[in-house]
DNA sequence: AATGAATGAGCTTTCATTCAT
DNA sequence: TATGAATGAAAGCTCATTCAT
């Protein structure tokens, strides 16, 4: 490696650190009470030094969110690239999801905040960056879905609307979740949700072979807490 | 109505007054860039006058959501009470929610941003309202979906997650709907959902009857800008 | 005096009383180095108070240029107008010149850094204010130097060169006595001056009669401590 | 030259080159605005560097001023040593200032904001190089004026004094240039000055020889675009 | 009760200076 | 010697809150 490359590769570590100490402070305090001195005083360095990465605080909140996002999407691109069969991929896409949120479950407030500045900010910077990833994983939920109708597993439904449903089905849990303060299984409340839907949009066949297993799930629910 | 009881009623009027400006400012401005000055104009009165009702602009911030939360909660009472069967009271909730959300998508940045606060306050003050106002909510659903069950419209399945699920998917879908720049019906996507769901839990009686109309809903979505 | 008359005299007063403390620490620390925690507890309030009246610091360092030249144009306007011949009135301008700077002596340092600041500055604000107050005094200068010539007591010349020029040899003086430390009188400083100037431009009449006193002048200079 | 010489040499030069990178920069913003960081930029240099050459910024504004007044100095002694006779070395000496102050007019605001400084410093420092400065030029000034009066072209005036007032006179007139936009020729105004001064000290000797000139120049004034 | 002038804690951001390399 | 990453003191300005009227 170059000279060059070498401090390049450095200060992007350097990044990296301010980011991810930044993320805890934002979460725990929200955008305008984390304080610049705090970050530093958790990343241990100056005041003055995360200027140096970050124009502006604003700017290292939309890097904490990219930074966020960026690892999201790739597990979820990987999680859609590492199975064959459509069904064992809609699987994967839900326990990569739960798995990220699960892990990620206390910087959830950094999330509501980022989508509310984003939907005030004068500049489309913010909701830009939502909306391109939002595009990605609609993408990733569109092909799924076309590939269960190819396979005549799902009934004919619009792919697009569905896959959007579903983004926002899995927000939603999500956020219902953490409102709830966590007292329920999040993996159990996504499955109950797969049950409901794959209820309905299964084609016989498919159907057939996990009628039971759905059912029992729709009559468990997932609010009981000692989840099999 | 005594002295005492009209000044009351007065002072309750103008709290109000004070509320529904600041609803405005927060939503247009965010509960940190609003300021107290703004809302004071924007209520034509004076800065310290606001001090007279809230001790606090995070009170104030408190009470313009409970306001709100208030009308949908009265919202949705009142269209259970208004109807018999569980089927059209269903329909009445997915309307008064579209109905409810529709007209103050703009003050969508409010609700995530109290979401936010709530979440990470040391005080449980703002979570519980949350939770009490969710609780509300999670119990019309509930009924709803045993009285479904009891007319064999609905499969068997655990009518309090059921209920925590639809909750979800509701806020789910509006947050989608906001985010995407309301680009789409939310009706049609509440109908949608209603379909996807719909197809998954209807008991073979009901099903025959709208077997068509689901079909075709499923098929043609909520993202074509035409809706019939 | 109406209320609403009361309450601006009031606040036109306070304004004052700030400008009045700011231009001592202006003077003393300069416009950079003068904080405005530095002002505000010379004028014992507090620091937000300051902004009620002025939006910035450059603004408040407009303001008390424009006190203080407000207060120099009046006394010169003045000065013209109390006297009826051009001799008298070219002396009174002199008295007030010199009056006015040896009691602000202390503040030249403003005026120096206002002329800077002028000349940097992006826009043309400060230079225009600069600009209107000598285009007044070049005026005064004007009008003296015409009734002089139509008098018959000066040669003939360009009144508005000559207009210019004295006021450049003014600030001049005044900027050089500074530089020096005040070692010497000021207003002997503008009378040896107008001697040699007046030397030059006066008619045969008038000179004849103040010969013997303009070559003594000359003679003695303005540099001997002990002035008669 | 020794090696060490060598090294002190190239030394010598870099500081210089710091130098003349430092004068545009303070001059287009300023003492204070003026970052270290572009006086390297400028330089092409590292920040750091800046600092193996001025231990502080202030001392490399002093070594700005000084730079610059060396300059002027060197150019008005050698004004006065390549001519003989009084007049044409006055007239040298005008024609070098006026030469320098155009050629450096854009420097102008430092020159203001160097006297402000000096005016302000706590250690007499700064003021210590404005006067010793000073006394050279009046010095100068006053060999030439005593040579004048030696010659008999000058009436009796003490030279010390018409020396100072001298300095003070060019100041201001360049100071008023610069404030009026540079509108007119800075020649032009310096030579109406020497005529409205010289038509009052010349000798009758002299004056007759010049008289017609003079009085062309005084009734045309500088402030006509096209000068002849 | 209603007001808005006064306040000062507290913020982000800047930048001269240092110092390890 | 030359550098520029790191620093933290410092300052202008904001705004929730108070309180005399």
């Amino acid at each position: 490696m170059s000279r060059n490359k070498i401090e390049e590769s450095l200060r992007s570590e350097k990044k990296m650190s301010i980011i991810q100490c930044a993320i805890g402070v934002f979460a725990e305090k929200g955008f305008y009470s984390a304080k610049m001195q705090d970050i530093a005083e958790a990343a241990m360095i100056g005041k003055g030094t995360i200027y140096e990465y970050f124009s502006t605080k604003e700017e290292l909140f939309l890097a904490v969110y990219d930074y966020w996002m960026d690892d999201y999407e790739m597990a979820m691109e990987q999680a859609v690239e590492s199975h064959f069969d459509p069904v064992s991929k809609a699987d994967a896409l839900i326990d990569t999801t739960v798995d990220f949120y699960e892990k990620h479950a206390e910087y959830a407030s950094i999330l509501l905040e980022f989508w509310a500045h984003a939907l005030r900010s004068k500049d489309d910077h913010f909701l830009d960056r939502i909306r391109s990833m939002k595009k990605k994983l609609e993408l990733i939920g569109k092909e799924v879905t076309q590939q269960m109708q190819k396979l005549k597993l799902f009934k004919s439904v619009d792919s697009a609307s569905f896959s959007v449903l579903e983004l926002g089905i899995s927000d939603g849990i999500f956020l219902q979740w953490i409102l709830d303060g966590k007292s329920y299984s999040l993996r159990e409340a996504y499955k109950f949700r797969q049950s409901v839907i794959g209820s309905g949009l299964m084609m016989p066949a498919l159907k057939l072979l996990v009628a039971d297993k759905i059912e029992k799930k729709l009559k468990k629910g997932f609010l009981s807490s000692n989840q099999s």
